[in-house]
DNA sequence: AAACATTAAATGTATATACATATATTTTGA
DNA sequence: TCAAAATATATGTATATACATTTAATGTTT
């Protein structure tokens, strides 16, 4: 639906204006479809974008680091998301031998299973994205890259 | 700068799967910009985006459910937001005397001036985005809108 | 008009975010 | 080699978000 009929808003006084109000509007958007998925399953947005990461390792643990700068909201507290997997026992922690300061995280057997009940839902909601083609996602995949230069 | 490389992944499954972590990223780093702007003058983007819509009102009191429907974070919580207003004293709170359930909130000449003080530092924010075009941030906002449909 | 439903806003609570500061460990270099 | 700098993570704190529940006022029905 057009954004201003969203928020009530007759006109913007430029597309660059609009541009602003629309990536956060359509962002809440995403986030609130996605908090309804993940809910039934105890976790939230970020808690699931951490175990991906995991799961995009194989079964290798990483450091917390190594999450941080791969998640997409960098402000996010790691440390405290992994305390929270950690209490559902989706995801291990232990000591980096080699270098103490350092913890390794790895994604649980429990992890991987609510990733594989999931993946369907998150699929289904990307699909549901169809009316946008395939070339048209690529086009503003390739303006957001640019407009973050 | 591309997706690919601030969270350090190699590709995506589809362009539609980027597109959704392309605007959840995107919306986070305008938060982050937004919330440096805004910190001296010690409000939040959700507060400074109540101040523009009482802004918009040329004075008028509008009701919180009002300011609710216009707010581009729906979840956000309108009365402890305005809560934190007035405390700052950027905005006014009266009980509306037709309906004594709804209360009526203003901006104050604080308001207006702290407002006044963030146009320039609001509009210089939009216009480093001068590296997309007006034609494209055209384009992404008729996809996002059709993507919310 | 009394009982019930609806609406508007406020509040409670758990979690998350933003950011500053602290703690522990390792690295560097005088 | 030992003090200082750098690094990795954890913690503190204020605010914000998500969502359920409560409170108060108004509307509706019979």
């Amino acid at each position: 639906m057009e954004l201003e009929k969203e928020i009530k808003q007759k006109s913007f006084k430029s597309p660059y204006h609009k541009l602003v109000l629309n990536i956060l509007f359509s962002a809440s958007w995403l986030n609130t479809l996605q908090n309804k998925t993940f809910k039934p399953y105890g976790i939230s947005p970020q808690q699931y974008n951490i175990l991906r990461i995991l799961r995009g390792q194989q079964g290798k643990a990483v450091a917390l680091s190594v999450l941080q700068e791969r998640m997409i909201d960098k402000m996010s507290n790691a440390s405290r998301l992994v305390d929270k997997l950690l209490l559902k026992k989706m995801v291990d922690r232990k000591q980096c031998p080699e270098d103490r300061r350092q913890v390794e995280i790895s994604i649980t057997e429990k992890g991987l299973d609510v990733l594989k009940q999931l993946d369907d839902k998150v699929n289904s909601l990307e699909n549901s994205m169809n009316n946008v083609t395939e070339k048209e996602a690529a086009e503003v995949n390739r303006i957001l890259d640019k407009m973050r230069d």
